[in-house]
DNA sequence: TCAAAAGTGTTCAGACTACACCCATGC
DNA sequence: GCATGGGTGTAGTCTGAACACTTTTGA
């Protein structure tokens, strides 16, 4: 049997992962479909976060947890709380009225946000009950309710938290080479880095070590491969007191 | 008549004060105090953050407006939504069950912090009937519910922002001296500052323009002072993209 | 005239920017 | 042998850190 359900409190998840091969930093988002009784016409047809009630005894973070695990099968990724979302009015367009009909949830639902990051190879969208599919952040669908706006709200913490934290390696496979990070940054920030300075910056870290491996199975010549050593980093004494206004 | 409210759903705000004169950061708290019913035992003598329920036609920003604004009169300051607490038990300490006991409320509540920041000097504590007082955030009294973990991050949330957004100068009056700005600085992040080095910084900054005023009232040398140009800020692209993880 | 706080300059080291070509590899 | 992406070095500028004394004022 379900766990009871706080009916008016919810968890939506933005998933963000990075497809290394295309270059791309996708949002999972599963389809919201609803046709007329006599399936004459399409009432409702776009897409939404994935998201569900919190049960009365667990905690936000739980939710988010199982959220992600029923969509992905996966667990242990990195998660954030961001944002709350409470409006009265934000489950009120008409679409989302229409669907709210067919769901048994609170037309005013406060939605806790989180955001996750993980790598798009390591979800399996075959036999996704949800009709899941990846979208380019840069690029969504009609997005309903207002995800759309909790999606560029995540993405807005998420650019300016990898320019200080090094969540961007969540975001990567365990072993990458320099300009796999520096792909991804110009991918999340929009903007074109000199590979020769980004190369040197992030070399000279000590938490970025240098591997005996190189790339398999390229067609030119295959790069270094590197790793990140967070037991390096959390020991480094990160000195962020520098002012910046 | 009351709104209706939302009975599992609050707002509690951390109210930053900067008192100028005695160098401290402080926090607005209100006193928590029951007795038994012979009156022989002091049940709950403690302090909380100020909340309340979040009415059914209101916005969480609203809330947290409505919120300061009764404890303080006080509207238009500085306010930020930056995290929700809704661990089951955050209301299961032995004298929030006795509290709660007492009041018309969930033991099950999501609360929806906000912090703001204003100044000391501005808020009249007299016939302030919540017994509402303000404590060094350094040094908090016993502290009931789950507040003194709300202060916490909030305080985390605040040292963090500080150095790379101005919102320190909501802490301060419209027209400070330099070394107000550093003291302000140093009480935030316990940290010592050269001043010749931070003088230097913050008078090369377009927005932070001399006025043609000195201190007065004072019994020594009195210092320049200088006010805030939120415009010239807004204008100059603020250049975040500098990678430093 | 004295106590207190305001205000001032220089030097050094490290970090960031701009910029263009050679190299190693697989096909 | 050639196309492709990997990899490399230098000079100039800017910023931050360290560091101690003089000046101005009101009392």
């Amino acid at each position: 049997m379900e766990p009871e359900k706080i009916l008016n409190i919810s968890v939506d998840c933005v998933v963000f992962g990075y497809d290394i091969n295309t270059k791309s930093l996708n949002v999972l988002l599963i389809n919201r479909f609803l046709e007329s009784e006599d399936k004459k016409e399409v009432l409702v047809n776009d897409y939404v976060l994935t998201g569900y009630h919190v049960y009365k005894n667990e905690t936000l973070d739980d939710t988010a947890t199982r959220v992600l695990k029923e969509l992905t099968g996966l667990t242990n990724q990195y998660k954030k709380q961001f944002k709350a979302f409470g409006d009265p009015d934000r489950l009120m367009n008409p679409k989302d009225i229409i669907w709210i009909k067919n769901e048994a949830f609170h037309l005013r639902t406060t939605t806790i946000a989180y955001y996750f990051l993980l790598k798009t190879e390591d979800v399996n969208l075959k036999n996704n009950k949800n009709k899941a599919k990846w979208f380019p952040v840069n690029n969504l669908p009609e997005v309903g309710f207002d995800h759309e706006q909790i999606i560029l709200e995540a993405y807005e913490d998420l650019k300016v938290k990898c320019l200080s934290k090094p969540i961007i390696f969540k975001l990567l496979p365990d072993k990458f080479t320099i300009n796999d990070v520096q792909d991804l940054y110009e991918s999340i920030l929009g903007i074109e880095i000199d590979n020769r300075n980004f190369r040197r910056k992030l070399i000279n870290k000590k938490y970025i070590i240098a591997l005996d491996e190189k790339q398999v199975g390229v067609s030119k010549k295959p790069a270094q491969l590197y790793m990140f050593s967070k037991d390096i980093y959390d020991k480094m004494f990160q000195k962020n007191y520098l002012i910046s206004i």
